[in-house]
DNA sequence: TTTCATGTAACTTATTTAGTTACGATAAGC
DNA sequence: GCTTATCGTAACTAAATAAGTTACATGAAA
């Protein structure tokens, strides 16, 4: 798994696990889809258990199911859920006291703050069924579901 | 200087500049501002002499001095300036062949575009101009412009 | 021609994050 | 119960990234 491919990493895992809905995927099974190991996997998408969104189960068939329907898991839970933050850049005062920097860090939280608020939304409005509808369209146009290396 | 924070030393060093519109000031000047070292600066502010945002010029009584007005300087010139990017999720595929990673990353890549066009817009409405305005105001109020540590 | 500045390459250090190992807890099947 | 399969998590290692540093060439003014 790259650097930064958390949150297309986590939605490739999702989407494997809304096409099996009864079956529970070990964490082993999930990270191969994503070309890592087991551990990482559970430490991924820990978050999300906590939010409800999985559920993971110890022990013999043990593993992880969805927490409830496709269309009712957002990107922007799943991106909250991860703890990922949706810009980038650092307003952390390093000069505390210089009122430049002040000035320089209260625009940029306002900007922020906005910023943050206009990508929730879009991202409140695309759920986990709309990713899954795209990939049976790939699927049915194409037929194959390979994994490539 | 700290990690992700390009923007906001960036921004905090054109502040300085803004206000003293006919000196030329050092990396090393530019550098105490943001406690870090003059090849930090040079390297960090390079893209906004590509971009005619800051002019330099070498020797005796060189430095460093605004392209252009404040005003006409946006945030979104000075980020692209930088190289930075405004979301920090990565598209890149790592299973070429998967459809399921197809479809996620579709989707994504449709986020961004228009993610990362509503933030250029939002930024580009924001001048240089503004955050001087902004310290002018603080300044005014309380009246001292120390660089505590 | 000396001094002061940027430009930049090359290297070092620090930080972050992914990867790995190890082991305890838990649950199913026999 | 015992065995096997699975998650949970801590601790460590490795790799990637970005900042910091050193060194030196280039250019311009005094």
């Amino acid at each position: 798994m790259k650097r930064n491919s958390r949150l297309s990493s986590t939605l490739h895992i999702l989407v494997h696990m809304a096409e099996k809905p009864e079956q529970a995927l070990t964490s082993e099974e999930l990270a191969t889809f994503i070309h890592t190991n087991p551990v990482v996997v559970r430490r991924t998408i820990a978050g999300l258990r906590d939010a409800g969104i999985v559920t993971s189960s110890r022990g013999h068939g043990g593993g992880w199911l969805l927490g409830r329907a496709p269309e009712a898991i957002s990107l922007a839970e799943i991106s909250a859920a991860l703890g990922e933050t949706l810009l980038p850049f650092s307003t952390e005062p390093e000069s505390p006291g210089c009122l430049v920097e002040q000035a320089v860090i209260a625009v940029l939280d306002d900007f922020r703050v906005a910023a943050e608020k206009l990508l929730a939304e879009k991202l409140s409005r695309i759920t986990l069924a709309d990713l899954t509808a795209d990939f049976r369209r790939r699927y049915d146009l194409i037929g194959v579901s390979s994994h490539a290396v």
